[in-house]
DNA sequence: CTAGGGTTAG
């Protein structure tokens, strides 16, 4: 078959089958040391075509190393390998090398658990199984979680007493650690006289994987002579535990020794220092990067970008991310999430918007980041999109977190239905995804039902954690539940051993104080093992406002002034309970202070979401494009609020005593311009949906009730605390905010 | 001629 001439061939000619020449001349054929350097596939087949023009294809060596090419390098292609196989298998099922090729190949692939097969036909041709072999097979078993098969190949070794091999014994200790049977392993490891740090190494992983660290570290204390694999191991282990500081330490232990970190030394403790908001390390370590070249490595630059933004350098962050020659998805997923986490909401959705238009894919991690920032921003279109693309793309993602993110972010941008009905979609719920519900329910102030999946949950045998009860409580505090509340925060402790923390606190102090109960709300606020937060006294303040106690709402101001000195709605609360009292000297009293301070207070900014674009309005914001359409739509609203008898409130005028805005402040405040907006550009009839920062103000909280009656809309509005449905006329809150 | 332990985003 060979139609070359033999001038074009190298010095060796074709040779029969089966007939190899010595190793030493193959080894060193040119064509050889052409596969050595070949990094993709139709170079491989180039090199192919050559070496069967020389007639070596022919030998055993050479084919073996061809099959070996397909089945191993992640440049190959295993299916290749199998035809190369398939061609010449009366020769090739002699050669122990071709068969621990294609059991390697097998256990680098999907479904690594087919090696075994390749295993047992190499038994039926009568090879024996060497101490190459069973490495393979074990990390086969390891990956597929086979302990059965694990067993048996472990008695076969022990048979051939393979198993006191240093490669055996590492990869069947590594085997039993992986499946979870660290009992197994650790006999494995005691009853055998191999000591070095590659066996421990493996034991080790098998405890962190289990939460042992503890352990680990024990062992870690025992190597004889600690290698870098074994100091990285022992740093990711305690990073995969959460234990960064101890991860830090580990690194600092380390560095007394002689042996030097590597990339992958670098790498885990970058995700350390992020954690731990560690910038000196990490920008020494930045530097280390630089010094030793790895500043082009794509895994260290994103390592790199992930800790600056974790730090709060986000710009830093940006600019390394930009300076990317080659990004992956986890490039991009380390971005967004570093935006979401420091609540960068739009720069997250901004930068998952020139993904998508990179062409980069993105994966269940990238949702993580982008549902987080839909659910604050109320980007409930993004958000349907992403529902949708995962139901398309990701069904079979086993990432409980991506359906648990999706349930609060349709809670959150107000479809509580769509949260419940992805919840009852879901195959497997976890104690987050309950939860989740439980806290929708209760932003919604939908406290029955709440209540009543909290019920289902503990039927089905859920036990419930502090979070749960968080969404219980405020279940209970948005609904005015007094009596249940109690009741539900005695059980908590007494059935479920759960010690209340700060949040438990207060919601029971909000739910006892909204309901007037200020006398119970003190004692219970002299109980706590803890001191009051911002939250708590903020809550007992707009309490005061609600039922008029204008004393003990400057007690609790003052209180809130020394603890968060910054926090502008603290006077502006303060104000509007004297304004409420018609103590007007005492109101231009605190406006003075507050201007004294030069403090400015957050001013009230409210979006809607039209067409898939949020639009954000300001008080009396004059800047949107639609503005003079806004505008007149907001004269129409207010004839036909005064038409229908509604009276504005202006005992909270200071809300937004901007000067500029005096005059008409209240009709012009933010939530009114949006529903304005959303009046005019979405069709009659179709619900509206706001966010707002800040708690609805009373006035509009009105004036929402009457627009939802007068347009035939249903409005629904988010704020600060909790969600508002607004329909004929009626608030869902009962006016209890 | 092959081979064991660690390797980024949540």
């Amino acid at each position: 078959m060979l139609l070359v001439s033999a001038s074009s061939l190298p010095s060796i000619l074709h040779f029969l089958p089966g007939s190899d020449p010595p190793y030493k001349v193959l080894e060193q054929h040119p064509y050889l040391n052409l596969l050595a350097k070949c990094n993709n596939i139709n170079t491989f087949k180039q090199i192919h075509s050559l070496l069967i023009k020389t007639g070596l294809h022919n030998t055993i060596f050479v084919q073996s190393k061809l099959i070996h090419f397909c089945a191993v390098s992640p440049s190959g292609d295993l299916s290749y390998a199998l035809s190369l196989f398939a061609r010449n298998q009366q020769q090739q099922i002699h050669n122990h090398f071709i068969w621990n090729a294609l059991i390697r190949g097998h256990s680098l692939s999907p479904s690594p658990i087919s090696s075994l097969y390749f295993f047992s036909r190499m038994l039926h041709y009568g090879l024996q199984p060497n101490s190459h072999t069973f490495p393979f097979l074990f990390k086969s078993c390891a990956k597929s979680k086979a302990t059965h098969e694990g067993k048996q190949l472990h008695a076969h070794a022990l048979k051939l007493s393979l198993h006191f091999h240093p490669h055996v014994h590492t990869s069947l200790i590594h085997m039993y650690a992986s499946v979870g049977e660290l009992d197994f392993a650790r006999l494995v490891f005691d009853r055998s006289p191999l000591r070095d740090a590659v066996s421990f190494t493996a034991l080790i992983t098998g405890y962190v994987s289990q939460g042992y660290v503890d352990d680990a570290r024990r062992l870690f204390d025992e190597i004889p002579t600690k290698d870098l694999v074994s100091w990285n191991a022992m740093i990711a282990g305690y990073v995969q535990s959460c234990r960064f500081e101890e991860a830090i330490e580990c690194f600092c232990e380390m560095q007394k020794t002689n042996i030097s970190p590597s990339k992958s030394t670098m790498v885990t403790l970058l995700s350390a220092c992020g954690h731990t908001g560690s910038r000196e390390l990490g920008n020494w370590i930045g530097s280390w990067v630089r010094d030793n070249g790895f500043g082009s490595n794509l895994q260290m630059t994103n390592a790199l970008v992930d800790m600056y933004s974790k730090c709060g350098e986000i710009d830093t962050a940006r600019q390394l991310f930009d300076g990317m020659e080659e990004k992956d998805v986890i490039s991009w997923n380390t971005m967004i999430s570093g935006y979401s986490y420091l609540s960068l909401y739009e720069e997250a959705l901004a930068l998952f918007d020139v993904m998508l238009r990179s062409n980069v894919k993105p994966n269940d991690i990238t949702f993580l980041g982008i549902l987080p920032a839909c659910a604050c921003l109320g980007a409930l279109d993004l958000g349907k999109w992403v529902y949708a693309y995962i139901d398309k793309n990701l069904k079979s993602s086993s990432n409980a977190s991506l359906w648990t993110s999706l349930i609060d972010m349709y809670a959150k941008c107000g479809c509580i239905e769509a949260a419940e009905w992805v919840f009852r979609s879901m195959n497997s719920s976890s104690l987050s995804a309950w939860n989740a519900m439980l806290s929708g329910l209760a932003m919604h102030g939908h406290a029955e039902k709440a209540l009543a999946l909290f019920s289902e949950m503990v039927d089905k045998g859920f036990q419930p954690d502090d979070i749960t009860f968080v969404g219980i409580l405020s279940a209970c505090t948005q609904a005015g539940l007094v009596d249940l509340g109690q009741n539900y925060f005695r059980s908590m402790m007494q059935d479920y051993g759960i010690c209340p923390k700060l949040q438990h606190y207060g919601c029971m102090i909000d739910l006892l104080a909204r309901a007037g109960k200020f006398e119970e709300a003190e004692i219970l606020m002299k109980n706590m093992e803890m001191e009051p937060d911002g939250a708590i006294w903020g809550s007992l303040l707009s309490a005061c406002k609600a039922h008029g106690r204008v004393e003990l709402g400057e007690y609790v101001a003052e209180r809130l002034f020394q603890l968060e000195p910054e926090n502008a709605g603290a006077f502006v609360l303060l104000s509007n309970i004297y304004a409420g009292a018609g103590k007007w000297d005492e109101v231009a009293r605190i406006r003075t202070r507050l201007n004294d301070k030069g403090m400015k207070k957050v001013p009230g900014c409210t979006s809607i979401e039209i067409d898939g674009v949020v639009h954000e309005f300001l008080v009396g914001d004059k800047f949107h494009p639609e503005c003079k359409n806004i505008y007149s739509m907001l004269d129409e609203i207010d004839k036909l609020l005064e038409e229908n008898g509604f009276v504005p409130d202006t005992s909270e005028v200071l809300y937004d005593m901007d000067e500029e805005w005096k005059e008409g402040a209240l009709s012009q405040h933010s939530e009114k311009l949006a529903i304005a907006f959303g009046l005019i550009s979405t069709k009659p009839g179709s619900t509206i949906r706001i966010v707002k920062n800040l708690r609805v103000c009373g006035n509009c909280h009105s004036a929402t009730k009457l627009i939802s009656k007068i347009f035939n809309r249903q409005i629904i509005a988010r704020d600060r605390n909790r969600f508002h449905h607004f329909k004929d006329g009626f608030c869902s809150c009962n006016d209890c905010w």
